[in-house]
DNA sequence: ATTGTTAATGGATGTCATTTTCATTTACTC
DNA sequence: GAGTAAATGAAAATGACATCCATTAACAAT
C-alpha cells in the first residue's frame, strides 16, 4: 500500500533542496502509515523489513531533516528516547495534543477543545511575538497524569 | 543566605516519608535560589561549592524524588539534558511557561496570558479527565521559534 | 544512456547524560 | 547510644545519539 501524501512529502523535500532517496522514501512511508508514536529504532526496524539496506544512522539523519522542514514532529514523552509523528496526519487527521501517563508511559492523542486551544495559542503567540521579539514556529501542549489503568493500580496498592 | 521556602520543602518531603539529608537540603537551596534552568551537573557544581561530599549520583536521585513529589519541574528544552526548576517559585513567583529558541537554545520565561491559558487548561483538563478517565497532575506548554538574536542572524545569512 | 559532481549512506566508533551496583554511611526511631 | 533501613558516593554499565570516513547513489548536464 502506497501512502497518499507521499507526493506532498517528496515535493516539499525537493523544495528544500534535499534528494529523494530510497531510504528517505521508506522512512516517510513508515511515518505516514504509523498509528503509534515511533522511536528512531522502531522506524529502523519497520523500514528494514522492506528495505534491509537501511542503516540506523540514516534513520536519525532523515528524521532530523524531516523535523527541521516541519514535515514531522519530534516529541519527548519522558521514556528516554525521542518519538516521531508525521505532521500532516494520515488521511487528513486533525492537529492534536497529548495526554502522557507517568505511570505506564501510555500516550493518548486528543483533539477535544483543540479549536479553543489553538485560538488561545494564536492570540498568545501574537502577544509574545511582539513583547519578546520572538518568531514562533510551533508549540507543544501535553498533559501529564495517570491513565485509567494506572489510576486503578494505584488505588489497589 | 537561607531560602525562605526551605521549611516548606522539608515539611513536604517528610510528609512523603523521605529523610532530610544534607545533600537534599543543599540541592533544595540551590534550586530555590536559581535564576536559570539548571541541569543536574549545574546543580552538582553549585552544591559541591558548599558541600563537597555531594556525589552526582545523589543529585540525580534527589532530583527524581523532588520531581516525583511535585516540588520541582523537569523540562526538556532540546539540548540533550534535563533542566530543573523549583515549582513554587522563589519569592512567590507566578506559574509560567516557556519560549524556546531553536536557534541558540535560549529559554524565556513568560507569564503573559497565563491566566487565560490556565483557565482554558482547567476547562480542558475537566473535559479530558472525564472522557479518557485520566487524572491530570500537570501540564506543559512551550513555544518554539527564533529569539530576536537568531532572527537577525538568520536574515543576515 | 553516460558521465561528473556532490549529497547521502552505512558501519564502526565515540560521546555523554543517566542508571545500576554495591559496599559504606547517615538519618531517624526507640 | 544502639539498631535499622534509607541514602550515599565511586566505579562501572547502559543506551540513545553523533561523528568519522570510505563508498555509493541521486540528479543534472551532457
Ligand atoms: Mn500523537
Ligand atoms: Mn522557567
Ligand atoms: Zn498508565
Ligand atoms: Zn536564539
Amino acid at each position: 500500500m502506497k501512502s497518499r501524501q507521499e507526493p506532498l512529502l517528496r515535493g516539499k523535500l525537493k523544495g528544500y533542496g534535499y534528494r529523494i532517496t530510497q531510504g528517505r522514501e521508506a522512512i516517510m512511508n513508515v511515518l505516514a502509515d504509523a498509528k503509534e508514536h515511533l522511536s528512531a529504532e522502531d522506524i529502523y526496524i519497520k523500514v528494514y523489513a522492506s528495505y534491509p539496506a537501511i542503516g540506523l544512522t540514516s534513520v536519525y539523519r532523515t528524521l532530523e531533516v524531516l523535523v527541521s522542514t516541519g514535515l514531522v514532529y519530534k516529541f519527548d514523552f519522558g521514556d528516554g528516547r525521542a518519538r516521531y509523528e508525521i505532521a500532516e496526519g494520515r488521511r487528513g487527521e486533525a492537529h492534536h495534543h497529548h495526554l502522557v501517563c507517568t505511570g505506564c508511559g501510555r500516550v493518548i492523542d486528543y483533539a477535544d477543545f483543540i479549536n479553543e486551544e489553538l485560538a488561545l495559542l494564536k492570540k498568545t503567540e501574537a502577544g509574545l511575538s511582539k513583547k519578546y521579539n520572538f518568531t514562533i514556529i510551533n508549540h507543544l501542549i501535553q498533559f501529564y497524569g495517570f491513565c485509567s489503568k494506572c489510576k486503578t493500580n494505584k488505588n489497589a496498592k
